[in-house]
DNA sequence: AGCCTTTAGCTAATCACGTTAGCTTCAGTG
DNA sequence: CACTGAAGCTAACGTGATTAGCTAAAGGCT
């Protein structure tokens, strides 16, 4: 066997680092190559393209996130377990902000794409936070999708320099999740009459 | 003045209906012409630069999307407001995906920008809409945020096929608006106690 | 009506990447 | 100590954005 320097497994990893740095839309094989000390060309030994290499960081983020939310939720429930796993979510989005949005702006290449079971065990962690709220079974899908848009709207829309005026963007989201919070227990004490 | 057959204007327009089929990243100035019915070089008579032409169509997006949301709240109020405003903005993303994912990638080019009016109709119509819930001075502030990330995050979710369970989609919008809408409500009845 | 200026659109050329082809060299193996 | 295989390199190609310079037609002016 070679030298050995690189690996794909490395090269996914500097392009995370990289993509977190100078953002998502600007990674380019040239950047990457002289972060790693070599010539362009020599990228394609371990990676097969641009796109590939897109797509091997969006399931590392993904995989990641679903670790972040995962441990964060664990050992708690009800309230805490949503403030605990979104403030998880929020965090990464914020220190990985190019990940994040190379796992938003990949697709599944086929069945068995590993970015598939990884994208399940985030929505499965949600689902479990949200059993904590007994809510209707049939409302659970709907709780489910609202919640990944407020998460998934709040950090994208952070993340893109969208909240302008001078008030305090934490305290935003702490008032967002007590909003959900409150919605979710009442919507649990309510029943089904919350779906029109 | 010559033939005058193409205006920034036109090739604007033509751009953003292009965006709307193609999808924002598959813009190019080869397609762009082709449609137009004239070669690439041409375009340059009438735009500076693609991404200038990207940043023209964010302006009209976020122009189109502010005259509808508009609309849509006109002569409603509460309730009423929250769900027309909400569904307005929803069709108009599904109808012009390409448009909304210009607006979205675009940031200000400076203080003059039209871009930065035009956002700020947006958040007006929200504002005015917020104004029928009677909130707590304070809270306003998050919960045009919080509106506007649900909203957007769920969009975006849309767009991207993020929604795969077979439950409806149009159901699951429903419930949404009618999660904030009932939250909205008991924070107006309840004060500001809902903020920790 | 006929000239003149202005400029839309064209062709040819340049530049920046992503990607491919083929060569070279070193690490580990027999 | 020669041998093989893959890492990394240089050279070359293709595509898409952009620029330079030419051509010609439209509208104004006399």
């Amino acid at each position: 066997m070679p030298k050995a320097r690189l690996t794909p497994a490395s090269v996914t990893e500097a392009a995370a680092a990289l993509v977190d740095e100078v953002g998502f839309d600007n990674l380019s094989m040239g950047l990457l190559a002289e972060r790693l000390g070599v010539k362009t060309p020599s990228l394609y030994k371990h990676v097969t393209s641009q796109a590939e290499l897109a797509h091997r960081i969006a399931v590392l983020a993904r995989t990641e996130a679903g670790d972040v939310i995962r441990d964060a939720i664990q050992g708690r429930s009800g309230s805490d377990a949503l403030a605990a796993g979104a403030q998880a979510m929020r965090t990464y989005v914020r220190e990985h902000p190019g990940r994040y949005a190379a796992a938003n702006a990949t697709r599944p290449t086929g069945p068995d794409d590993p970015f598939i079971p990884a994208s399940e065990r985030v929505l499965a962690s949600w689902a479990a936070m949200l059993s904590g709220y007994d809510l209707d079974p049939g409302q659970e899908i709907h709780a489910m999708r609202t919640l990944r848009s407020v998460l998934h709207g709040f950090a994208t829309l952070e993340a893109a320099g969208g909240f302008q005026i001078d008030a305090s963007v934490d305290e935003s989201f702490t008032w967002l999740i007590n909003f959900i919070d409150q919605g979710l227990r009442a919507g649990a004490a309510r029943g089904s009459d919350v779906a029109r």
